[in-house]
DNA sequence: TGATTAGGCTTTTTT
DNA sequence: AGCCTAATCA
């Protein structure tokens, strides 16, 4: 069991009693070492499966450690609980749900479902949504629950208007989820905690049962994730003012975290790189094993990776290194624009295959934002070279499969106002605004919920007698379906459903082409509910629900190079080539690829010119670059554009500060000095001169005469200007297609 | 009164 | 791509 290991890792393995930090660089086997470790609790230590709890971020990460436990402890596996803190809190809520005031059949709230019930909120206290923007206060209510500052808390400590606006917010918003049966995200971390202070003898029974607690990524970790496992834990020992660790009793369980400072790349979400830093002084009698050999990349890679990471303060001391040899260089590109870029990459991936053999599964582009995406896709489909782009516009994220899954949410929940008033009116059925606003009203006088608002509305004032026929229509509709949830299972509900309400029948009759793709896309979740009853013939419509609202995860990464895949586990797509991965650098965090192209290293793009100003953000900028670079396994490639076209406006932004953080001798740059004036030109400019005055991406000026092309309307001259920078519009003679005026900033338009 | 259409706005990263 | 609003249609 202890094979293979290199002695900090055997240490990681072996260790015993008191809580334990793993600071794992990048590609230093932590998986590795965790399951490993799981595996010697069983083996070595009496502890039984059902001890043990490992907690991950992603659905995937879960996945893979479950499977990599499996197979060195075989069906004993089943009994431990290896999931991400969302999972796991979810199961503690469902079985406690009755102590908190909600059915244990409560729905998840995503990101979306909370803005809308964020509106409706914002909506009913009549707050100008221009100065209080609901997308905003949702945004910050999460911010909050993150912190574990409920409303009353926040009211509290609110001083300004609109902070004490805010906390207001907070409080209906809050109601309206406890009324809705409903809890979102946040909630499922913050409810654990406050259920486990409320209820000890709670806490106390997930305390006896959990002996082992292993987080992964603890550096992503945010307070309520802190708090919750130093309440999973027990309180832990506390070191007295003479300096004496006392400890709280022996009833504590054994912690074991993983992470890397150094790869904390979720701030924006609440995660505090505190957490890991300040280990040792949250657990006085921690110990902290550091695991710096890399069995991933080259030495040239890695130190690329450690010089861009160096630059950052207040970082504690790390070196990773390989005894893997020097590999290849860096190769550097300097695009004369995005489609230069694309086209660079497709072509470099081409002659890989020629030269070396590698396969498209074994590559990965890697890019800042979700919207890059689009000129990689034009270019690989142009040139024929298979992809696959994870993550981006989601699956569950599509109008029609969120309308679907609304309606099997009310079924399960019929409290659930978000996705009762999603589909009260889809497809059409006749009941308008009007309609819906009169029986809120009629709903809310009479202190009941909306759906028995709903199924009362003879009694509503104000009503059509024509939206009164539709409303009974939709209550006799669902309330049939109510009655065939009972007894039938996901899959065939939902095609019910997208029957009897005739949702497929109009898809089906439509001349619209993307309504084909809709049909494919609710056949996809149906196939999804088929899959689910397959693999648990027990599964309940709730379970279902809890499993895709819980998977809004990146899941589907392509075989072949992507993963950690134990040796001689080679995924089959590598003998059929696989397919190129496309993915923001989020993304790809935990995984590994052969060969990888880091895209838009530009000053404004990576990093981001939100994080330009701000040092602390910076930083994050830079984990996410020295994230990006330990994926490469043998080969990597950095590119920018010299000019780049976003929104339509063209903007010239200098190179990226981070690839003068790689030492010079690292990187064989291998543009054409001859070949294009732009690109010498901004490698040249000091970086991040002017991103400051503009405020942003600065807008391409016209004036009249000037030819332009423009994605729609093609060639055409400029008539007239009105208006500056970002709020011109230009007035162009397109030929053939007329005269239009257009948003200097935002028409997708060149000047040539 | 509800349906339909056009136009504006949005994009940093995500469980 | 989708959501929101306003304006117009039926």
């Amino acid at each position: 069991m202890l094979d293979g290991l290199n002695p900090q890792q055997r240490e990681a393995v072996i260790h015993h009693g008191g809580p334990l930090l793993i600071v794992a660089g990048a590609g230093s086997g932590k998986t590795r070492v965790l399951t490993h470790r799981i595996a010697y609790l069983l083996a070595e230590r009496d502890a039984r499966p059902s001890e043990i709890l490992a907690i991950t971020f992603t659905n995937k990460a879960a996945r893979e450690m479950k499977e990599r436990v499996d197979k060195l402890v075989g069906p004993r596996s089943a009994a431990m609980w290896v999931m991400t803190f969302h999972s796991a809190c979810v199961r503690i809520l469902r079985r406690e749900a009755k102590r908190l005031g909600f059915p244990s059949g409560f729905s998840i709230y995503d990101q979306a479902d909370s803005q809308r019930l964020m509106a409706m909120v914002c909506r009913e206290m009549d707050l100008d949504p221009k100065r209080y923007p609901p997308r905003s206060f949702s945004a910050q209510v999460s911010n909050l629950k993150n912190e574990l500052i409920d409303y009353e808390s926040a009211a509290d400590r609110a001083g300004s208007h609109l902070e004490k606006t805010l906390a207001e917010a907070y409080r209906a918003y809050q109601r309206r989820l406890t009324e809705a049966g409903a809890m979102d995200f946040d909630d499922l971390i913050m409810l654990t905690v406050n259920l486990f202070q409320a209820f000890p003898e709670v806490a106390e029974h997930y305390r006896r049962r959990f002996r082992h607690v292993m987080v992964d990524e603890y550096q992503d970790t945010n307070h309520a994730q802190y708090t919750l496992v130093r309440e999973l834990v027990g309180h832990t020992a506390v070191k007295t003012a003479d300096g004496d660790v006392v400890r709280e009793g022996d009833d504590r369980s054994e912690l074991c975290v993983v992470g890397d400072a150094d790869q904390s790349i979720y701030a924006f979400r609440g995660a505090t790189i505190r957490n890991i830093m300040e280990f040792e002084r949250d657990y006085p009698d921690a110990r902290t094993i550091m695991l710096e050999q890399n069995y991933r990349s080259t030495q040239n890679i890695l130190s690329a990776a450690n010089a861009v990471i160096s630059r950052n303060e207040s970082r504690k001391p790390k070196n990773l290194w390989s005894d893997q040899g020097a590999g290849p260089k860096i190769v550097g590109y300097v695009a004369d624009n995005e489609h230069d870029e694309a086209m660079f990459v497709a072509q470099e991936v081409d002659k890989l295959a020629d030269d070396e053999g590698v396969t498209p599964g074994q590559v990965a582009v890697f890019y800042r934002t979700n919207a890059a995406s689009r000129v990689f896709e034009e270019i690989f489909i142009r040139t024929g070279l298979p992809y696959k782009v994870v993550g981006g516009v989601r699956f569950y994220e599509r109008k029609e499969v969120r309308d679907l899954l609304a309606y099997l949410r009310v079924l399960a929940n019929p409290g659930d106002v978000v996705s009762l008033r999603r589909i009260i009116n889809v497809p059409k059925r006749g009941i308008g605004d009007r309609a819906e606003a009169m029986v809120e009203a009629f709903a809310t006088r009479e202190r009941i919920s909306f759906w028995e608002g709903l199924l009362r509305a003879e009694e509503a004032p104000g009503l059509a007698t024509r939206s009164l026929n539709a409303i009974k229509e939709f209550t006799a509709l669902l309330t049939e379906l109510q009655e065939k949830a009972e007894g039938v299972p996901p899959a065939a509900l939902a095609e019910d459903v997208l029957v009897s309400t005739g949702y497929r029948a109009e898809l089906e009759n439509s001349e619209d082409p993307q309504d084909e793709s809709r049909l494919e896309n609710l056949d996809e979740l149906i196939a999804v509910a088929a899959e689910f009853e397959e693999a648990d013939p027990e599964g309940t419509l709730v379970q279902f629900l809890e499993q895709v609202s819980l998977v809004a995860d990146a899941d589907q990464i392509p075989g072949g190079g992507a993963g950690v895949v134990p040796p001689g586990e080679r995924a089959p797509e590598s003998t059929s080539g696989g397919v190129v991965t496309l993915m923001t650098l989020h993304t790809a965090k935990g995984l590994e690829f052969p060969v990888v192209f880091l895209t838009g290293l530009e000053d404004g793009v990576f990093p981001h010119s939100r994080s330009l100003g701000e040092p602390k953000e910076l930083e994050e900028e830079r984990r996410l670059a020295y994230v990006g670079i330990t994926r490469a396994q043998q080969r990597l490639y950095v590119t920018r554009a010299a000019v780049r076209s976003s929104w339509g406006a063209p903007s010239f932004n200098p190179a990226s500060r981070f690839l003068a953080e790689v030492p010079r001798d690292l990187i064989d740059w291998r543009t054409d000095p001859e070949k294009s004036a732009w690109s010498a030109a901004t490698t040249r400019r000091e970086p991040a001169a002017r991103s400051r005055d503009t405020g942003g991406r600065p807008v391409a000026s016209y004036a009249p005469g000037d030819r332009v092309t423009h994605d729609k309307f093609g060639l055409g001259t400029v008539v007239s200007v009105d208006g500056m920078a970002e709020k011109a519009k230009v007035k162009v003679d397109f030929g053939a297609s007329g005269e239009k005026i257009l948003m200097a900033a935002y028409a997708p338009m060149e000047k040539l």
